[in-house]
DNA sequence: CCAATAAATGAAACTCTTTTTCATTTACGT
DNA sequence: ACGTAAATGAAAAAGAGTTTCATTTATTGG
């Protein structure tokens, strides 16, 4: 993943090219999991000075842009990932909080078709989150039911 | 619909049948649209004297016995619905905020059964969101079209 | 390279949703 | 009706996200 692209798209819109702005992409582009705001202030902060209003501008700017996506998380608070663009589905694991998008889902343009023939509805946007646990969670899973059965936590 | 079959519910589990627990039952079955906790706190505050915890700790505990659903507004609010089982499908209109509980959508186990294939996840729970507009908004979107040209508000 | 300047930043204060704490009230079996 | 545990309401706190404003910084032109 090149991060020119971004910065090149930053500046032909007239954006100025800032250490911030440089870092949040760099730390979205490394990142294998959806990270919170929160989540990118911290890994920020580790390597220079940055508030975490300026991570939230950011974002809001790079969500404008379409280079990051914002995702719901469970308990409503937003989390955000690269935009891959046309993709609006997203498998995120309950466990380790790692993501998938997910490309050509063949049947979700039958679905749709199928919705607006039954309500009349003209759809024009959809998300898809499918939540579960990813291989290896799932590998942790069954290693704890079997070596902490008296760990009632 | 009826409240009864709810609070019995409640009684069989074990809870007491509270004037908060009756009245946000009785909002959540009258209403046409997903509800946030504050919008059934002032309406309920209308009709006798309740507080905004007791709303959330209402509602968690509907929602826990299956009675409710939380879904995620745009803003990372919650909104609360009467669970409709086994359906976890939302279309909601961009126009008027009215929302349509989808029923029996086959596509979605197969789709969930590929993904599981493709990715190795173990998918336990989706969420599917729809926006568009509703029949009533298209039309007045149409109507808006032919008589406000002028307007580029 | 340096100065001017408009954009961007960071800190603090604030808003709004949601949770926790705890003393008071209420539902319900006896 | 009484006793008791469950449930409630008020207040305070926690947390995410936003606004304000003085300071800093990226960029443009000399």
């Amino acid at each position: 993943m090149q991060i020119d692209q971004f910065t090149n798209q930053l500046r032909q819109n007239g954006y100025r090219l800032t250490k911030p702005r440089q870092a949040v992409l760099q730390i979205m582009i490394e990142s294998e999991r959806a990270l919170t705001p929160a989540e990118i202030y911290q890994e920020g902060s580790e390597h220079f000075r940055v508030g975490l209003v300026t991570i939230y501008r950011t974002l809001a700017l790079l969500e404008q842009l379409g280079i990051v996506r914002q995702v719901h998380l469970h308990d409503g608070e937003h989390a955000y990932v690269l935009a891959t663009p046309g993709h609006y589905h997203t498998l995120i694991c309950n466990g380790c909080g790692r993501f998938v998008e997910i490309a050509g889902l063949a049947e979700m343009p039958h679905l749709i078709a199928e919705v607006e023939a039954r309500t009349g509805f003209k759809v024009a946007e959809h998300r898809l989150e499918l939540y579960g646990l990813c291989p290896s969670c799932q590998q942790q899973a069954i290693q704890r039911q079997h070596g902490a059965s008296h760990d009632t936590t």
